[in-house]
DNA sequence: CGTGTTATTGAAGTGTATCAAATTGCGTGG
DNA sequence: CCACGCAATTTGATACACTTCAATAACACG
């Protein structure tokens, strides 16, 4: 694994995906002086559900999962966060304790932006703060959109929209059943069962615990079935 | 009714309540000069899903409902917005049309303020992004809770939820069955037999249409159970 | 090559949806 | 002001998708 060149924002191979990629230079001069480089490793907790938030993570290679606890006590994965993305800027905006806990899915290389640095540079970049306004409203929706999916869509459909999406976001990611049903908020018994039912539709294929997307349009007719 | 004393922001009696309330005279004199009052009887619609949004609804007076169409053909209440609440600027602030239709619960004064001008704005005040910010983050979390909530809790503790949020948000609507039903993400049928059980442990009081709420602490109690 | 984790299968139980039909409450117009 | 008619509420019976629990099998890892 070659050696962290994180001495500058400016040479981040990330700092493109990001939303301080329109910064100028003294703006990134900024960044770099107060950024703290970490790396974490595969199952390594980043932040737990109720501590307070002390900056903002940014992402430059890796990637890492965000659950919650549900009053059943299953966890629920809330989301994914891949290279250039931003961890923790919720919480952190709303000066809430986080309501989630961040795990690396991977091994993870990030920079903590600290809390005062990331607020001093929304207020004197207003390009900044409209790219996170842009970016929590899509969010916002994806979330109600998920909220309704989950009272209103059966679970083979919430499965199907879980294989998309982690399949999406990483391939080569090794996600459990688990990992799955903790997003399509089912149980690990339900995804087995689906997935046995998918195969048998000629839509995946699994060999041992792989899992192959044959027809993704089928799974995408069953996530949003046309009327 | 009163005549409505629209003519300026800075008489409006649901200013303090507003993100703009700190907003400089200047700036403020900039809104009244854009900004376009209108009024909605109840029932009305103030936009509908799929509709590009032209700017950002400021409410001065009355309450107004946001429900989105889920997959089994069913409305769901998304939000309710009351006086000094802003309505629409997700969908403004994502740059995505509207997902959810919105009607006015009661009469309803608000203000329209044009899409250039609160972009405006909020480049140029930082701190009211930063009010922005901060509400959607907020908001955000609500989804998600309410996302768990909707997978992990019985229909009994999403009635209840559905009862304290509806009464706390406007006692005096009359809020119907389905109302409830559309926020819980259930059926009017299991909202009867929930509230007549409801009435059975004494919880609440059932008049004809009215219900009144005996025991708060009851439905919390329910609502996030103590383990 | 064993040991713990992950996956699989089966049977039983249950919370809710669904459908249909009766009843109540409420606003409206005669 | 009453009666009418529609909408909202209520109740019952039935169905079923999903969870839960338990026990076995396959896999990966040291």
């Amino acid at each position: 694994m070659e050696s962290p060149k994180h001495n500058s924002c400016g040479t981040c191979s990330s700092l493109r995906k990001t939303h301080f990629c329109d910064l100028q230079k003294k703006a990134l001069e900024t960044l770099d002086a107060f950024k703290i480089h970490s790396r974490y490793k595969k199952g390594q907790v980043i932040f737990n559900e109720g501590n307070s938030p002390i900056g903002l993570y940014c992402l430059s290679s890796g990637l890492v999962k965000v659950t919650s606890l549900n009053a059943k006590g299953q966890n629920i994965l809330l989301r994914l966060v891949k290279e250039g993305g931003v961890l923790g800027y919720r919480s952190l905006l709303a000066d809430e304790p986080y309501y989630g806990t961040a795990i690396a899915q991977e091994d993870t290389d990030l920079c903590i932006i600290p809390k005062e640095t990331i607020f001093s540079l929304l207020q004197n970049e207003p390009a900044l703060a409209l790219k996170f306004l842009s970016q929590i409203s899509k969010e916002l929706h994806q979330a109600e959109a998920r909220m309704l999916g989950m009272v209103s869509k059966p679970a083979g459909a919430r499965v199907a929209e879980a294989l998309l999406i982690l399949k999406d976001c990483l391939s080569n990611t090794k996600w459990t059943r688990q990992d799955i049903a903790e997003w399509a908020g089912t149980t690990t018994e339900t995804v087995i069962r689906t997935l046995a039912d998918f195969e048998k539709q000629q839509w995946i294929s699994q060999k041992g615990r792989e899992i192959n997307i044959l027809s993704r349009q089928s799974l995408l007719d069953i996530v949003s079935p046309e009327i």
